[in-house]
DNA sequence: ACCGGATGTTGACTCGAGTAGATACCGGTG
DNA sequence: CACCGGTATCTACTCGAGTCAACATCCGGT
C-alpha cells in the first residue's frame, strides 16, 4: 500500500518543496505551512492528516534557507574559539552546543588560531551568514569590539574578566581563582612559589597574575619567579624549564592553564624531579586532562556548563531586547595530588 | 570626511540590503550583485568604485540566507562527532574546519554523545538546514546508513574502516596500525602483550583487535589478556586495573586510543609500577595528549589533516556529481618513551 | 551617414516558505 | 429565504540576492 502510493507519484526531481506537498495533498501551499508550523491558522484534522501523509510519502523537508530569509533568523549561533583542539575550549564548545541544541539552535564553529585578523574575519563571516548570535572567546584579553559592533549582532564575550560596556560578557573571577590555588600551595608550607603565566596577543595584565601576587602579599611572602609563555602544553614546558633553571628555584609553581600545567609536569619529570615531592604544582581550568595527568593536577575548576548556558541564554535574551550584562562565575579548587595532598 | 559622508546618509533601520546600496550608489541592484560577486557580467571601473564606496559607507553585508536560497547551497558543512571534548575528535574537527574554511564553507558542529538516537536526530537536523554535506563520525563501527540515505545529502563517513557501498568513507588501516605498534613492542622483547580494547555500541570486531592478534600470531606468541572498555580515559583506567590484576600479567599493553593509553598510565602509576620499566605501553591516535603524558606515549598516528581534507574534498566533489569512494589512509608509528625506547 | 559589434546597465523574474487579507462554505436564526 | 458568524482554505505578496534577456550607448570602420 505504501509502495503503491509512492509509485503513483512521479519521483520529484531535485528537492521536494512545499508546492509538491500541496499538490500531492490537494491543498494550497499555505495549508502546508500551517501544518508544518502548527499555525498561525488552524487546519481541519482531516486536512492535516492528508498533508502529514504527503509530507511523509514525499519526504518533504522545509528549506531552512527560505525560512531564514523570511523570518530573518537562521536558528543558528556562531562560536569563535582560538583553538578547538585546546581541551578547555573543546569542553566549552560541547557545553555550548548542548545549551544551543536544547533551545533549537545549531552551532557554527570557527577557530581563530590565535590570530586576530582571522578572528575578525570569522566575526564578519558569521555575521554575513545571518547567525542569530555570536559567542566570542577572543584571542585578546581585551577583545576587539569594533568587528562585533559593526556586525550588529547579539554577542557574548567569553572568558572575559572585565566588563565591556554595551556587551554581554561571561567570565570567571580569575584573580580569586588564582588566589585560592596559591593560598592552598602556601598552606602546604611553600614560601617560594613561581608562576607560569600564559600570554595572549594583547599586553594587559591577566587576573591570574594579580591573584597570585595578592595571595603572596597577603601571606607576607616574596614573589617567586615568573615565566611568560603560551597557554599551551609546549608553553608550560618551556616555562617549566626556565623556572627550574632560575637562580632561586621555586618549590611550588602555579600554572595559569591545565595545558601549561601538563607541560610543566613534563619539564619537571624530565629534570628528574618529583611532583609534589620536589615541586608542587597547581593549575587553572579544570579540564579532563588535569585529572589524568601524573600526578593528577590540583586545579581551579571553571563552571563550564553553567557559563555556556548563561552565554547562550544571554544571546537569545539579547534577540528579545534584553540589555547586555556582565556575568562573573565563581571557581572551585579541585584538590588532587600535584599540590602535595595525599 | 568619513563622518561627513556617513552623516549624510539616513541611518538605515534594520539590515542594509542590496537595494539600499543600489539606491545610494545610483545604480541598479543587478550591478551591486555583479560587483559583489565579480560577475557574471563586467562592471565599468568607475561604477564599481561607486558601488564599493556605497558598500563601505552603508556597511552592506549580503544576506547569506537569500544567497543560499537562490543558489541552493548554504556553503555550510555539517560535522557530527560522538564527543567534541574527546581530543581526537577535537583535533579532527579543527582540521575539518580548516579544510572547510579554505573552500569557503562554514562548519556546523553537533555531538551525538555516543547516542545513536541523537546521531540520527542530528543527521535529520542538518539535512533540514540545507547543509551541503555531512561528515559523520558515527557512534557505531558500522554506521546507521538509513538516516543518511533518506536525508539525501552528500556525506562522508569518518573513522570508517570498512567500505560502505554508495557512501563516501574515510578511515585508516586500523589493523595495519595496530600491527606495527604490537610488532614494535615485540621488538622490545615482550612476549606477553595485553590489549586494552575500546568498545562502541555495535558489537562487530574492530580492526585494531585484529591487528594485535595478527602481530602476535606472526611472531608465534600467545595472545595476552584483553580488557574491553570505553575509548576514554576512565575506560583505559579500568582496563589497566583489570589487566594488572590478571593472572598472567602482561609486560606490555597496547591501548586502542590515546585516551585509553593515558588512563592506562594512571592505573600503572597508581599500582606503583613504572613505564616502560615494568610495563611498556603503546597506543593509537597520535593526539597531542600522547606527547605530554608521562612518559610520553608511543602511539600510532592517524594523518588527521590529510583525512579531513580528503573528507571535505569528497563532499564538495559529491555535490559536483563525483561518485562515492572509500579511502583508507596509512598510519605512522610515532616512537616516544612508553614503549621502552630511550 | 550608417552599420556591426562591443560594452555597460537595467528591469524583471526566480528561489521556497510565512502569513495577511480575501474568499468560500457551513449551519443556524429571525 | 436572506443574513450572520464562524471556520477552513486559498491567493498573492514578501523576504534579499542571482542572473538573463533586453535595452541603451558608444566607437571604429566602411
Amino acid at each position: 500500500m505504501y509502495s503503491m502510493t509512492t509509485s503513483a507519484v512521479p519521483a520529484p526531481r531535485g528537492p521536494v518543496t512545499r508546492k509538491d506537498v500541496a499538490r500531492f495533498a490537494g491543498v494550497s501551499t499555505a495549508v502546508v505551512s500551517y501544518v508544518v508550523n502548527g499555525g498561525p491558522k488552524k487546519v481541519a484534522p482531516a486536512t492535516e492528516a492528508k498533508v502529514q501523509d504527503a509530507i511523509r510519502v514525499l519526504g518533504y523537508r522545509p528549506n531552512a534557507a527560505a525560512r531564514a530569509l523570511k523570518l530573518g533568523s537562521s536558528e543558528t549561533l556562531g562560536l569563535i574559539v582560538p583553538d578547538i583542539s585546546n581541551p578547555f575550549f573543546s569542553l566549552f564548545s560541547h557545553a555550548v552546543e548542548d545549551a544551543a541544541a536544547a533551545l533549537g539552535y545549531a552551532l557554527v564553529l570557527s577557530n581563530s588560531d590565535g590570530n586576530l585578523a582571522k578572528e575578525r574575519r570569522n566575526v564578519r563571516n558569521l555575521a554575513a551568514r545571518q547567525v542569530d548570535g555570536v559567542l566570542l572567546a577572543s584571542v585578546l584579553f581585551e577583545p576587539d569590539l569594533e568587528a562585533l559592533e559593526t556586525a550588529d549582532i547579539p554577542s557574548v564575550l567569553l572568558n572575559q574578566e572585565r566588563d565591556a560596556p554595551g556587551f554581554n560578557s561571561i567570565g570567571v573571577d580569575l584573580a580569586a581563582g588564582a588566589r585560592i590555588a596559591v593560598e592552598h600551595l602556601i598552606g602546604h608550607g611553600h614560601t617560594n612559589i613561581g608562576l607560569a603565566m600564559g600570554t595572549n596577543v594583547s599586553g594587559s595584565t591577566d587576573g591570574r597574575e594579580v591573584g597570585w601576587r595578592e595571595a603572596l602579599q597577603a601571606a607576607g611572602l616574596p614573589e617567586g619567579p615568573i615565566s611568560y609563555s603560551a597557554f599551551t602544553r609546549p608553553g608550560g614546558y618551556v616555562a617549566g624549564q626556565r623556572l627550574l633553571a632560575s637562580v632561586n628555584r621555586p618549590t611550588a609553581i602555579f600554572a595559569t592553564s591545565d595545558m601549561q600545567g601538563i607541560g610543566l609536569l613534563r619539564a619537571i619529570h624530565e629534570a628528574g624531579l618529583s611532583v609534589p615531592g620536589d615541586i608542587a604544582v597547581a593549575s587553572f581550568d579544570g579540564s579532563a586532562d588535569s585529572e589524568y595527568s601524573w600526578p593528577p593536577l590540583t586545579t581551579v575548576e571553571q563552571p563550564v556548563a553553567a557559563m555556556a548556558e548563561a552565554a547562550v541564554a544571554a544571546l537569545v535574551g539579547a534577540s528579545r531586547g534584553e540589555k547586555p550584562r556582565h556575568r562573573i562565575f565563581p571557581t572551585k579548587l579541585h584538590i588532587r595530588q600535584s599540590c602535595g595532598c595525599p
